[in-house]
DNA sequence: TAATTATATCGCAATATTACGATTAAATAA
DNA sequence: TTATTTAATCGTAATATTGCGATATAATTA
C-alpha cells in the first residue's frame, strides 16, 4: 500500500527507520556532506553545488531539518543551515549490534 | 518523478544510500534486530514475529538481501537468513564525518 | 506419485517519493 | 514604494514503495 503499519513499531525503531531514510537519498547525503564540509553555516549555494532545482534542494533540506539532521536559521533574504549532529550517536550505536562477527556455520 | 538522478552522484554514494534506504523501514530494521538476536541461522519464522504477510516479509528479506545487509541459504524447504555485516562499517565510517561537535556560531 | 511445507513471485491497489516549473513570501536594496 | 534576492510552497507528472491475496516453485514427506 506504500503505508507503513507504523502503529507496529516502537517509538524507538520509528525513529531510527526515519533517520535512516532521510539518508537514503544520495541527494540528502550529498548536501550533508557539503554542510558538513563548511567550517561554518553555508547557505542555499547548495543549489549550484547539485545538479537539482532550487525546489528540490529546498525539498531535501526540509527532510533532513524534519529528522533532525540539521538545523536552519534565516539571516537576512538567505537560509543558513549547519548539521545537527544530536542523532547521529543513536544511529551509530543502533549498528554496533550487526558488527558482531558473522556466525562462520551459517549462510557460508 | 519518484526517480533518483543516479547518474550525477559517486558509486560510493550511491552505495551508501542505497545501505541507507533499505535500513530506512521499521519492518526491515525489526527484521535485522531479529536475525541478530538469534545465535545460529533462523528461517521464516520471521512471519511469525511481525504483522505482516509472508509476501511482504519475503519482499523486504530479498531488498536487504538485494544491498547485502543478509545472506540467506536454502536448507530443505526453509531458508536460512543471517546477517551479512560486510557493508556496516562503511556505514558507520561514514557517520564519523558528522560527529564532529556542532558549530556554536552556527543556527543556534 | 501426491500431498505438504516453506518461500518467492505476480498482479493489483493505495500511498509515497522525487523532481521541476511556477508562484508565493519575506527580507533587503534601490 | 518598487525592485531584487532567496528560499519555501503549490501543483502536477512520473516513478517507487508498501502490502496483500493468490499463485508458482522447490524440496520434503507420506
Amino acid at each position: 500500500m506504500g503505508i507503513t503499519k507504523t502503529e507496529s513499531y516502537t517509538d524507538q525503531t520509528l525513529m531510527l527507520a526515519g533517520l535512516f531514510k532521510a539518508l537514503g537519498h544520495p541527494a540528502r547525503l550529498a548536501i550533508l556532506q557539503y554542510i558538513s564540509k563548511q567550517s561554518s553555516c553555508i547557505c542555499g549555494d547548495i543549489v549550484s553545488e547539485l545538479p537539482l532545482s532550487q525546489a528540490s534542494i529546498s525539498r531535501h533540506l526540509q527532510e533532513l531539518k524534519t529528522v533532525g539532521l540539521i538545523k536552519g536559521e534565516i539571516s537576512g533574504t538567505s537560509v543558513c543551515y549547519c548539521l545537527n549532529n544530536e542523532h547521529i550517536p543513536y544511529v551509530s550505536q543502533f549498528l554496533i549490534q550487526f558488527q558482531t562477527p558473522n556466525n562462520p556455520t551459517c549462510c557460508s
